[in-house]
DNA sequence: ATTAATACTTGCAAAATACAAATAATAATT
DNA sequence: AATTATTATTTGTATTTTGCAAGTATTAAT
């Protein structure tokens, strides 16, 4: 097999560079950060802070302060939870819930462009082979969880 | 066609969880923008600084900070270009081979192991997808070129 | 009732980043 | 040939991002 790695670096760099341009959607001008933790808020069942700073892999002190500024922009909510005082549950709010679904259509619009350059067949062949590669990427113990810094 | 932009999101996530793991290879423990500029300049022609800056989309003057950290830790090195004085070309020293080396083997031995979980064809199928992919994104003119920023 | 563990926040210090300005060299113009 | 403009790189300085250590508040375990 040739050189996996060098094909994966190319790839996400480019993904980078995409998501990179694409956080100043719906007239609000976020960083690639944040933009990444309204996504994730946005399709956690009702986290805690705990929760989405691990799934980012993102430490929670500076998680922490990341949601402040996210509340403080009026992007963010945070809510008590009943059955555990300690807890926060994040949510989005309706000014959040824009800009995410603004950056969401953005970024799928510049991916349609993208695949635009493809026929129908090698879409779909792309598509689905992402799709078997995240769920190799799940079933892996190595890699994909958070890392220990 | 679905939402294309989750099934990204997921993967350059967990690839980028990938990548920071894999950044103390060979005894050295480098940042991840370390392992990128290593990366980058192993993989160029010899490139000036302000080339291997461009394709990682990082500011010069940012990068040509890295650049002298690196040259502290003695992985990368500063030659002079003979045709134009105010150039310099970046080039890798033994060690920073090394190292590159060390983190490109790591790389593929983790990718190796999230290939594991797929067959023989699924992963043929994978490694060609992405190539496509790379393909797609270097002719789109939307996107995958360093941002503006 | 006391101790341990958990979720989150804040203090502080270090690292990363970028704009503006400086330097040094080459290219273009007069 | 002299002057001006452009380019490649570096440094000064200020801002932002980040994370460890320690703190608070709440729940769980003993």
């Amino acid at each position: 097999m040739e050189n996996v790695r060098e094909l994966f670096q190319i790839m996400t760099r480019r993904f980078g560079f995409l998501n990179k341009n694409c956080c100043s959607a719906g007239g609000f001008d976020i960083s690639l950060v944040q933009s990444h933790i309204l996504y994730e808020i946005d399709h956690q069942h009702h986290p805690s802070i705990q929760q989405v700073a691990e799934a980012l892999g993102t430490d929670i002190t500076t998680f922490s302060r990341q949601v402040q500024s996210l509340i403080k922009l009026n992007l963010v909510k945070k809510t008590p939870d009943p059955d555990d005082r300690r807890v926060y549950i994040l949510s989005l709010t309706t000014e959040g819930k824009y800009v995410a679904g603004a950056i969401e259509q953005q970024m799928n619009d510049y991916l349609g462009e993208v695949f635009s350059h493809m026929n129908e067949f090698e879409q779909e062949t792309v598509i689905r082979s992402i799709k078997l590669l995240n769920e190799a990427m799940a079933k892996s113990s190595l890699c994909c969880t958070t890392p220990p810094g």
